[in-house]
DNA sequence: TGCCAGGCCTTCC
DNA sequence: GGAAGGCATGGC
């Protein structure tokens, strides 16, 4: 078992707060998580994080940079502050939630699916594909499977996904693992594109638009320069600002959050998500 | 039952 | 360039 110490980390928020859908709570308050190549569970006792895997190699590292543990957030924290007082509360709210460092083909797909969907609904299908096409593993007892690899769909068609309740999404997902397999460094560019620049090549894509290209560029390239406006962010700006439309919005947050908007918006994302549904 | 969900596409103006 | 309507599916 591992043990990793940390400090301003809230595993619960992180794990719960939409950007991960391939997850389990268990009854002792952990949390088994699916990563690329591996299942791990995590537990949190005051500043120490027990980590446990079916594959130990570099687990720390993998933990570490997963979760963002080595990223200063009190400081993105208080730029965000300083730059609008009145998210005291949002802020306040979200604090220890990191941005989850996830992996290119797989966010690009979950997030394809997003796309008018519920967060459950999301788990379900990216649970569902993964089940039929990924690789097993065998962790505490459970049968898991991992989130196949683009080879591994190269031949399923639009129709097959249909299987696992992605409705109208099933070409969108077809487009890209076609366009994954034929250019094995088309995800990989990414991340050396500023950020407009893959903005507007995500969305030559199918499926994607500004809200799915921010998504994935926040969550699988640590681009925080992004603007993922969902409706909740929606609810949070016109409660917060009395601001409405997708442009205004955009308009303020790049005005007050610069260069961290993505992780501010993600903040209103859990704490209107949270304020609107209880 | 009807409305909504980490929206996008097509059509039409 | 912007507004309006359609879209699969599951949850509530």
């Amino acid at each position: 078992m591992l043990e990793i110490k940390v400090n301003d980390f809230n595993l619960d928020d992180t794990v719960t707060c939409g950007q991960i859908f391939r997850y389990t709570k268990e009854d002792d308050n952990s949390y088994t998580i699916i990563l690329k190549d591996r299942v791990i569970n995590v537990r949190k006792d005051n500043d120490i994080l027990y980590v446990d895997s079916n594959n130990s190699d570099d687990l720390e590292s993998v933990v570490v940079k997963y979760f963002d543990l080595d990223r200063d957030y009190k400081k993105i924290n208080e730029i965000i502050l300083n730059n609008d007082e009145s998210l005291d509360e949002v802020v306040g709210s979200c604090t220890g939630l990191k941005m989850i460092n996830s992996y290119p083909f797989e966010t690009t797909i979950s997030y394809i699916i997003s796309a008018n969907n519920s967060v459950s609904s999301i788990k379900k299908s990216v649970d569902k594909i993964s089940e039929a096409y990924g690789d097993k593993i065998e962790f505490r007892n459970k049968t898991y499977y991992l989130f196949p690899t683009p080879n591994q769909l190269k031949n399923v068609s639009a129709a097959d996904y249909r299987n696992y309740s992605v409705g109208f999404r099933d070409k969108y997902i077809e487009n890209m693992v076609k366009v994954v397999n034929d250019d094995c460094l088309y995800l990989d560019s990414f991340f050396d594109l500023a950020t407009t620049n893959s903005l507007d090549e995500l969305m030559k894509q199918q499926g994607i638009g500004p809200k799915v290209a921010s998504c994935i560029l926040l969550f699988a390239y640590q681009k925080f320069d992004v603007f993922p406006i969902d409706t909740w962010v929606k609810k949070v700006m016109k409660d917060k600002y009395n601001i409405e439309g997708e442009k205004n919005i955009r308009k303020q947050a790049q005005k007050v959050f610069g260069d961290y908007s993505g992780i501010a918006i993600q903040y209103m994302f859990h704490y209107g998500r949270n304020k609107f549904t209880k």
